[in-house]
DNA sequence: GAATGAATAAAACGATCGTTTAAAAAGGTC
DNA sequence: GACCTTTTTAAACGATCGTTTTATTCATTC
């Protein structure tokens, strides 16, 4: 896929008006109109708007899946090597760090907004496409987390992984919005204090005393 | 407002459908097919569907935060009795245990359901109407916090706080819902501990020490 | 029981949606 | 330069949306 190409110009438009209006309320005219590309383009080169949308998703998924599932082999390998147990919160930051870098650009910040829609998306086309995308990644994570605190009963664990992902998906779909602000705290925190405080958060409720 | 009346039964069907379908995607003629009304009958009673929607949220949440704001000051109080800083596990549990209920039953299901997605919603309306109704708890439950964790400064407590809506909204999202399972657990996880579980998660991230 | 206002009902309004069609333009091959 | 495929364009299709209008029914009050 050519770089501006009308397929590409698609895709980047689109993906900076759902972030914006959702995927419903975003029409295919807009997403043409805004590309600069005819409205039958979409039709043509995706097949309809929902494939539009899974197009969306592999796209990015592929890269930041795929620098996950690296940094988690090496977090295991470095373990094994050690003959140790997986580092904990090595094994948060494999999974969590690859998402940094698309907060550091607008159409990456639109991608991340995208994402936490998804996984409570209505319609349920939309969450299954993400979810096949991510199913090997979150098998991978879960299973090093297993290795990391063998202690806890599995099911334990997945509640925890499942706190972990809501936290994920709230904060990174609020980093850089205006949303709640009890105080008027002045300064906007950023976005790399941000990510080390909820490693260390999410890192302490892993380990929390069972009851 | 009657019990049976025609208002409540289009917001007893809003309520279900939104949860279903999403807000955009239900349209008014389906609310009132199920609601067994007229079409027109939105119109009249409620001005426009915007207003339907804020009035869903307004119905729920004046208990629910009732609720809330009742159990943060009776910790507040207890500790000035006994002179200590509030319990922090009693401050969560206060904040946390009152929407335990609303999983019980089946339409209280539907509210949590859009609930969790008002917070993300495109439609700005949506998430300020939201917002409005929940400041003035989440402004007492921020500084119940405070007191409770003295030691914390406040914007590295106000992003623990978001983590923890992060987990709330995400965890009752899914509670009940078929999603991702990794290893194919027998047994859903019953909701009290799936609760307990949340708690004990957001204690300890909410002890962690900073960096 | 007539009068007044609230509630319900049926029908239509204008607008917008995703998709399809058919023709024109562009690109590549021999 | 003719031929074929790919892509772009403009126009239309059928369906559905939130809302409004107008008329009718219901309930209440004097």
């Amino acid at each position: 896929m050519a770089n501006g190409s009308t397929k590409e110009k698609i895709l980047d438009a689109a993906e900076r008006l759902f972030a914006r209006s959702g995927f419903h309320s975003t029409s295919l005219r807009t997403i043409t109109t805004e590309a600069g590309v005819n409205l039958a383009a979409v039709n043509y080169h995706f097949g309809s708007k929902d494939a539009l949308i899974g197009e969306i998703f592999r796209r990015r998924l592929k890269k930041l899946n795929g620098q996950r599932i690296k940094g988690l082999e090496k977090v295991r390998k470095e373990a094994a090597e050690r003959k140790t147990r997986p580092d904990l919160e090595a094994t948060i930051r494999a999974f969590i760090a690859p998402s940094l870098p698309l907060l550091r650009s607008e159409q990456g910040t639109c991608f991340i907004t995208i994402v936490a829609r998804a996984i409570m998306d209505p319609n349920q086309q939309v969450r299954q496409i993400f979810l096949r995308e991510m199913k090997d990644v979150l098998a991978l994570f879960f299973d090093t987390l297993q290795s990391a605190l063998p202690h806890l009963p599995q099911d334990a664990l997945f509640s925890r992984l499942q706190f972990m992902l809501g936290i994920m998906g709230h904060t990174m779909f609020n980093a850089g919005k205006p949303s709640w602000n009890p105080l008027k705290l002045e300064q906007e925190t950023g976005i790399d204090i941000l990510f080390e405080r909820m490693i260390s958060f999410v890192k302490a409720g892993m380990e929390a005393p069972l009851e």
